[in-house]
DNA sequence: ATTTTAAATACTGATATAAGTAATAGAGAATCT
DNA sequence: AGATTCTCTACCGACAATATCAGTATTTAACTT
């Protein structure tokens, strides 16, 4: 072992760590005790009946910089970073049973003191694996006490490490006597009670929690956790069932046993399933035959019985349908059908059940199905005697996998060796001594997933990537690597839940629907505790060196048959070349690591249908998304996805997990809930058409045709002038350019066509989550309600509902807007729609033949989809008794402007943008034109010749993108560039339309702050905040940063609270990247455990956008829920809220309801108070007039000090004394106290100085000053009243 | 009559140097042409036509038309700070000023095609063109590049080089002189040594007397004896060394696209064996180049290769059979269109 | 066996790369003298 | 302290430069006492 510890420390953080230990006490000493800060928490949380805006919890309010949370309790940058690291490597150590290594990395988290507290749950799970390969209670007692008494004495035992013993003990005794002794012991050993030791349900087993309560009478019933126990004590009605299934592990396949209560006639046919997919499987296998007597109860048609029965539920052979010419059954057709709601709620509970195997095999054996594709073709190619040259793609995959296959096993067994040390190390030349140190590195990760898998992801992940990244004919090879390196990861996590899971469950059997609904039940906690659990995720070096390794051995098989000419004698000849190839490019003389495809391969990709590159763990889900219930849980079921989209940056990740389970962001899990429990179905009338289009190849509204391959013009003569090469070049780049894109628009169209079609008459959810900011995304990508018209156009909703009479009204105004008649009165819309019926009924009709009005619409595949719809309704007798599914869309003018006129209170905007009632819709840019057109008038009465030139060519258009984007920040020169790309139109001159469009951006942009005075004097406010937090100083700022003497790096980030209690940290730092050796090539990744120095530039452009896009997100996420519990679906898009037509008239009465709630408050005010507390203490720099008296005595003060020390005095002595006076003024002690405050430090005294510093006396000479941080005052605000809004019918239409 | 040489004193008034840097002192200028032997290469100096860009404060301008009366010398500069300077010093005097900018090929086009100003005879390639020739200064942020670009015309033999083997006094930062002129097995060998090998005779004629003088290949420094000048002689003081190269075109027959492939893969392995390093050519190059070359060549490195050697190599390349489409070889900016 | 010293290795940071500054030009921050 | 030169340039979803070497830090080995 000190073998493995001395190997260890040569190629691992440890040493580093141990490094920077010395230094770090320093720092360490320095800091505030933890108890000071807490205490600066907002008052005391009265948290009564609706809290929309609970306070937020302290630990977001602590001064000191915590960019981790508990866990992560360390506030170094460097060593969080190598604990991250350590963390991830003892996961993936245990994992592959290198428990000696586990253990001396063990020990070097042990060193790490600030850790120390918390060490025991990284102990732990290295117990629970030790305990599992040591199979000897005795020793394990022994290891135990050696372990705390010794190894780590500072180190306590802790529930769940009883819980471990007393699985183990149940385990490995097997006398009745000694298990109950050893267990009385461990229970009594408890710290925190007897339940605090069964809740760890991730280590102890139904069994174990079977055999506890009823064997031997160890524990009560009532101390297991809830969901645990109906498994353990069933009710009478399900025991008989239960009785016969938990013996079913012996007799597994007696039919007599089998048989369930239910009628069900069960033939003989289970088929024992692999060993490794577990024995729920063969059981649920049973399940499905619950779930086609189901449907076959149902009253349907004696064709759609027909279909049912002979529709294979067997969920592994019958997935998804990527079949083309294979109709699946259509569940959709079929729900519509059936008549009453009992019949419909059994219909879903049996659909439910087939979907609950059916996402559970889509997400778990995604890579295995893609295998058994290629094999089939490869053996169906076999039998019929075809394996010619052109051979088919699926064949060539199957035998790049099969040669592959061999050496990544190699290299696995490698690895093993060299981690378990049994590799000769003595004949080694230094060529594989060194890359035995690597596989030191890299071969814990490289060993955790199985090499078929490996390889076929590797496969697909390359097939995937190709034409990305602007090559050509391959892709970038940095993305590549880390690309394979996550998809391994991703497996890894999947399987490893579901082999835990299997783990715990796997003495339980279920029959009955009840009962297994109990089991779901308990499996779905369970989830979310072991998903919770493994938060370590693999280091972005990692993941790039297991990709490169395994990306390096494809290139190695990987061949196909290639076509050549000789040079010589001018005749074609064939030949094999490598698939792939590792080479370079230079882009703007910076090299680009390349990775090509063959190009015989390319054609052939572009030929293929892309079903094989469709991540199948993202698709839409089959059954209702796990609910969010923490930061990490949620979404998928075995696939991690977190709360929030953080960008690499651990700070995010640490504020929300400090408020994860703390209650406060439950509206938000709420919100997330209902737009995840929206089901939805693909349209079919809108795909049968999209289809025949893609399938004619030709190009279609936003569907771009299909193209040959890139052909570039030839080289004019190397003698022509360099401007001639010059114009080919980038005649090339163009086409490139112009293929690529065409390209990957194909591509995506493709992805989205394949989804759907896969998708047709299913029922499916899309499982949310945040960006930083707090808006929601749908996690599935290419295809989604976010998406484009077309994606939009082929969703609705699977539930219908009768129209009703506001419904018809909704559904015509619908299409209206769709058209881009949306700014007229709501009957005008109406009557707009009603005015077109029979082009209505020819577009319905005849979408392609014939006059094909739909297509001139704004969006038109969405138009398409509401004239199918309206089309239906109209057949009928009473259109108000139509069953529709059509998502309506109510949509905010200019949502940003909605919020920031409502902040500002400017009556005069907040019309504008539809917050007061009017019988018309207002349009903002229209306005913003008209006043924009007033200032040229005045201006070109009073000679000015360029406003005379433009006054007549102001329409809304030119106006529109720069007030939209105005909210963002936009800057004048982007605004320029906007409205230049308008004018340009008019007017010929280059030149002279960039000079006017300088012009009138100045124009516009006074028009727009006329117009939103009070909100631009808050987007003003807001900017002016954000760039003082973000050059401000902490006082306990890492005294490495000072790096010349100088300014210290700006470290703070601008923090803060949405109403829903939602922490939103601003990412947005210098990024640090680095160089990583890989197999193949250096990559330049940044590592997203470091903490680097602020951007301040775009922290302050971001922050007002941001902070309005979070309390956008808010209102959606309130709305959400609100229309959720009453019973509504609902969808949004960011500012775009979607149900049925007949609930639009109440969801628009709640949305207005919780924007007046969200802006009663004056959130203004909470966010300034919000500032001042967190940012309490924080320095800042000022300038300050040198002649002023405040300066004078500034300077005393440092001529003094700089005396005492003998040197010259710098800034961090400044902020260290300030550090020492602000400990002093919070210390318990009251000496202490008095002392505080009689110490004078130079922040001390421009602190006290009540003099407006704020940066005055730009002439005379200046000098830099140490002041606290102070925010400016909160601007006025206008007078309108949010309560407006009551009425206001256009608020969102 | 002599034309008067500016002064530093009246150069104070420019401000904006755009990067450039200008040696000033005369006398060192004075010994530059010496060492050039400028009526040994330029027989009939009354033939002589001198194209100089970028001239700048132009003193050195002024002496050469002092000392070689040349038939025509021409200065090209488009920089707002310098056009009052140059145009009031020109005026009266034989030197012409075409007030066009020189990063431009049109201003070219324009000088010698459309305004007819400057009219090079055209010669033969087996001699040195003994009429013409261009001086410039390439001190600036952009001058790097843009002789790359000039040294690339005369592979091409295009812009000025299609009128025959135009020889260039060059103005570089010392930095790019270093780095044109090391030779196989240096550190620092790229690809534009490559090019300065392949296509030109290129001569380190001054340079400043500087602590970096150290990183020239010391062969050349012998060889070619450089002037040394201080660094004081600089105008505007305090800015990195500049050194004088003298650029003489070679006649060439080289296939150069695929040579240009063949070198620019190679050198950015440049310190990895050929062995590994032809791989990166395309798919299955190492397979095809292993089986041509032996074993030992196989050894070297792109750095270690003589003009001859790439020559050799972009031979075997374009006799590949399945060589990969080197005009596929460029990255396709991400644009977004929204 | 322990300490000292030299050699070997690992790590970090700097620099060069290609070769029209893509079309645009002004404000604000960072760096240099 | 003051001028000059970089760096961006509307938010989010989003997606990325690399080889080489000099110089330093650390480890290993070699050697001495």
């Amino acid at each position: 072992m000190l073998r493995y510890s001395r190997l260890y420390k040569k190629s691992n953080p440890l040493c580093t760590l141990v490094r920077t230990q010395r230094s770090l006490s320093s720092v360490t000493k320095l800091l505030k005790p933890a108890t000071s800060m807490s205490s600066t928490a907002l008052g005391s949380s009265s948290r009564g009946g609706d809290m929309v805006f609970p306070r937020p919890p302290q630990v977001l309010l602590s001064t000191k910089f915590e960019p981790f949370d508990r866990s992560y309790a360390v506030n170094n940058a460097s060593e969080s970073k190598d604990l991250m690291n350590l963390w991830s490597l003892l996961e993936a150590c245990l994992h592959s049973r290198y428990i000696d290594r586990a253990f001396s990395i063990l020990k070097s988290l042990y060193s790490v003191k600030s850790h120390r507290s918390y060490f025991i749950d990284d102990y732990n799970k290295f117990l629970m694996v030790y305990a599992d390969t040591q199979r000897d209670m005795k020793e394990l007692d022994k290891k135990l006490f050696e372990d705390l008494q010794i190894t780590f004495p500072a180190c306590e035992y802790n529930d769940k490490t009883l819980a471990i013993l007393i699985h183990y003990a149940l385990k490995y005794l097997d006398d009745t006597h000694s298990i109950t002794k050893h267990c009385q012991t461990y229970f009594k050993m408890n710290t925190n009670g007897v339940r605090s030791i069964l809740s760890n349900v991730e280590v102890l087993t139904i069994q174990d929690y079977k055999r506890l309560v009823n064997d031997f009478e160890l524990v009560d019933l009532q101390e297991l956790p809830a969901e645990i126990k109906p498994l353990v004590h069933t009710p009478k009605s399900l025991s008989d069932s239960l009785e016969s299934v938990s013996t079913s592990e012996e007799q597994p396949s007696s039919p007599a046993m089998q048989k369930p209560s239910t009628e069900i006639s069960l033939d003989s046919d289970i088929n024992p399933l692999p060993k490794d997919v577990g024995e729920l499987l063969a059981v649920d296998t049973i399940g499905m035959k619950v779930v086609r007597h189901t449907l076959l109860g149902l009253s349907l048609t004696e064709q759609q019985k027909e279909q049912i029965r002979s529709f294979n539920f067997d969920t592994t052979a019958n997935l998804l349908n990527f079949d083309k010419d294979k109709e699946n059954i259509d569940f959709f057709a079929i729900y519509k059908t059936l008549k009453t709601e009992e019949e419909k709620e059994r219909f879903a509970k049996a659909l439910d059940e087939f979907n609950q195997e059916r996402q559970h095999q889509l997400e778990n054996r995604a890579t295995d199905a893609a295998k058994e594709r290629w094999k089939h073709d490869f053996e169906e190619a076999k039998a019929r005697g075809d394996l010619s040259i052109q051979k088919k793609l699926n064949v060539k995959l199957w035998e790049w996998y099969n040669q592959m296959l061999p050496l990544v096993k190699e290299e696995v067994s490698r690895c093993s060796q060299v981690m378990e040390n049994t590799s000769e190390t003595d004949d080694l030349n230094a060529q594989e001594r060194r890359q035995n140190k690597a596989r030191m590195d890299y071969g814990p990760y490289l060993t955790l997933v199985n090499p078929e898998k490996m390889c076929v992801i590797t496969i697909l992940e390359l097939l995937k990537l190709n034409s990305t990244g602007g090559i050509i004919e391959g892709m970038r090879t940095a993305r590549a690597v880390i690309s394979v390196g996550k998809a391994i990861e991703m497996e890894f996590r999947a399987e490893q839940l579901l082999k835990s899971e299997s783990r715990v469950f796997k003495d339980i059997n279920k029959k009955s629907h009840e009962f297994k609904m109990l089991v779901q039940n308990a499996r779905a906690t369970f989830r979310s505790m072991k998903i919770e659990s493994s938060k370590i995720l693999w280091p972005q070096e990692a993941r790039a060196k297991i990709g490169s390794i395994l990306i390096s051995m494809l290139i190695h098989v990987a061949k196909v048959r290639v076509e050549g000419v000789d040079p010589v004698t001018n005749e074609k000849i064939h030949g094999e070349a490598p698939a792939f190839s590792h080479g370079y490019q230079y882009h703007n003389g910076s090299k680009l690591g390349v990775l090509k495809i063959h190009r015989t391969l390319v054609h052939q990709l572009n030929g293929e249908r892309l079903v094989a590159a469709v991540q199948p763990q993202l698709l839409p889900m089959l059954v209702k998304p796990r609910p969010w219930k923490s930061w990490n849980s949620g979404g998928y079921y075995y696939t991690q996805s977190s709360l929030i989209r953080s960008k690499d940056s651990p700070e995010q990740v640490a504020y929300l997990k400090a408020v994860s389970d703390t209650g406060v962001i439950d509206k938000v899990y709420q919100g997330l809930n209902v737009l995840g429990e929206t089901a939805w179905t693909i349209n079919r009338r809108v795909f049968d058409v999209m289809s025949d289009v893609w399938n004619s190849g030709k190009p279609f509204l936003e569907i771009p045709g299909i193209q040959d391959k890139l052909v570039l013009t030839p080289q004019p003569p190397r003698e022509s002038d360099p401007s001639v090469h010059r114009e080919w070049k980038l005649k090339n780049k163009e086409l490139a350019n112009a293929f690529s894109s065409n390209r990957s628009a194909r591509c995506d169209a493709n992805y989205k066509l394949e989804i759907a079609r896969a998708f047709l008459g299913e029922k499916f959810y899309f499982p949310h989550n945040l960006d930083f900011r707090g808006r929601a995304y749908p996690l599935s990508p290419h295809f989604n309600h976010l998406g484009n018209d077309m994606s939009r156009g082929l969703l609705i909703f699977w539930e219908g509902k009768k129209l009703g009479p506001t419904g018809v009204k909704w559904l015509k105004v619908h299409l209206s807007n769709l058209f881009g008649f949306d700014k007229a009165s709501l009957e005008d819309r109406v009557g707009f729609t009603e005015s077109h019926i029979e082009d209505i009924k020819d577009s319905a009709q005849n979408p392609l033949d014939g006059n094909g009005w739909w297509k001139q619409a704004d969006k038109p595949w969405q138009a398409l989809a509401t004239c199918i719809e309206l089309n239906e309704m109209l057949k009928m007798e009473n259109p108000e008794e139509y069953v529709s599914h059509q998502p309506v869309h109510q949509d905010g003018t200019c949502n940003g402007l909605q919020h920031y006129a409502a902040l500002g209170g400017d009556i005069e905007g907040a019309t504008q943008v539809n917050l007061v009632p009017s019988d018309r819709p207002q349009d903002v840019y229209s306005h913003v034109a008209k006043l924009v057109v007033a200032r040229l008038e005045k201006a070109a009465r009073n000679g000015d010749e360029t406003a005379g030139l433009l006054k007549d060519k102001i329409k809304r258009k030119v106006v529109k993108q720069t007030v939209m984007t105005n909210v963002y920040g936009v800057t004048y020169i982007g605004a320029t560039h906007q409205i230049d790309k308008q004018l340009s139109n008019v007017f010929e001159d280059h030149k002279q339309s960039y000079e006017l469009s300088k012009y009138l951006t100045k124009h516009v942009f006074a028009s727009v702050r006329e117009l939103f005075e009070g909100a631009h004097l808050i987007q003003d406010w807001l900017g002016e905040c954000a760039k003082r937090i973000s050059k401000s100083i902490r006082v306990d700022v890492d005294e490495k940063s000072f790096k010349n003497g100088n300014k210290p790096d700006f470290m703070s980030s601008v923090i803060w609270t949405t109403p829903l209690g939602l922490p939103i940290v601003q990412p947005y730092r210098e990024n640090c990247k680095k160089q990583v050796a890989t197999n193949l090539q250096t990559v330049f990744i940044s590592d997203p455990f470091a903490v680097n120095p602020i951007n301040a530039r775009r922290q302050k452009a971001g922050f007002p956008p941001n902070f309005i896009h979070s309390l956008d997100a808010s209102h959606m996420l309130l709305s959400a829920v609100e229309c959720g519990s009453n019973g509504l679906d609902f969808a949004a898009v960011h500012d775009s809220y979607w149900t049925h037509a007949c609930d639009v008239d109440k969801m628009n009465v709640f949305l207005r309801e919780q924007f007046i709630k969200l802006h009663e408050v004056d959130l203004i005010e909470r966010l300034k108070n919000e500032f001042d507390q967190r940012y309490k203490n924080y320095l800042q720099i000022l300038k300050i007039d040198k002649k002023s008296d405040l300066a004078r005595s500034v300077m005393e003060l440092r001529k003094q000090l700089s005396k005492d020390l003998g040197r010259p005095i710098t800034l961090a002595d400044e902020i260290y004394m300030e550090k020492k006076r602000i400990q002093l003024l919070e210390s318990e002690d009251p000496e202490e106290q008095a002392k505080g405050k009689s110490m004078v430090t130079t922040v001390s005294i421009v602190g006290s100085s009540q003099d407006n510093l704020i940066e005055k006396s730009k002439d005379g000479s200046c000098t830099l000053v140490l002041a606290p941080l102070t925010l400016p005052q909160i601007p006025p605000k206008g007078d309108f009243d949010v309560k407006e809004l009551k009425n206001s019918k256009y608020f969102f239409s | 009559m002599a034309i008067r040489i500016p002064t530093a004193k009246e150069l104070r008034s420019i401000k904006h140097y755009y990067g450039f840097k200008y040696l000033l002192n005369s006398q060192t200028h004075e010994s530059i042409f010496q060492k050039l032997q400028i009526e040994a290469k330029y027989k009939d100096l009354s033939k002589l036509k001198v194209l100089d860009l970028y001239p700048g404060p132009s003193n050195h301008s002024a002496l050469f038309v002092n000392l070689f009366k040349p038939a025509q010398y021409m200065l090209m500069d488009s920089r707002p700070d310098f056009l009052r300077h140059i145009e009031s010093f020109t005026k009266g005097t034989s030197l012409q000023f075409y007030k066009h900018d020189p990063y431009e090929w049109k201003s070219y086009i324009d000088l010698i095609e459309k305004d007819k100003l400057f009219i090079p005879s055209i010669k033969p390639r087996d001699l040195v063109h003994d009429e013409c020739l261009v001086i410039a200064n390439l001190t600036g942020m952009i001058g790097e590049g843009l002789f790359m670009q000039w040294l690339a015309c005369i592979g091409n033999k295009n812009w000025l080089q299609k009128y025959g083997r135009i020889r260039m006094l060059v103005w570089v930062p010392e930095s790019t002189a270093i780095k044109v002129l090391a030779k196989p097995g240096e550190q620092i060998r790229s690809k534009c040594s490559v090019v300065a090998d392949t296509f030109t005779d290129t001569r380190l004629i001054a340079t400043t007397n500087s602590t970096s003088l150290r990183k020239f290949n010391s062969k050349i420094l012998e060889k070619h004896e450089p002037i040394l000048f201080p660094t004081e002689d600089i105008w505007l003081t305090g800015g990195k060394p500049i050194s004088l190269l003298e650029v003489t075109p070679k006649e060439h027959n080289v296939d150069l696209d695929n040579w240009d492939y063949v070198t620019k893969h190679l050198l950015i392995l440049k310190s990895t064996p050929l062995l590994e390093a032809l791989d990166s050519l395309g798919h299955g190059a190492k397979d095809y180049f292993t089986g041509k070359l032996d074993r030992e060549f196989l050894k070297k490195t792109a750095k270690d290769l003589d003009t001859e050697e790439f020559l050799y190599l972009t031979n075997l390349f374009d006799k590949w059979p399945f060589k990969p489409d080197i005009y596929m070889d460029f990255i396709d900016v991400f644009q977004d269109n929204d």
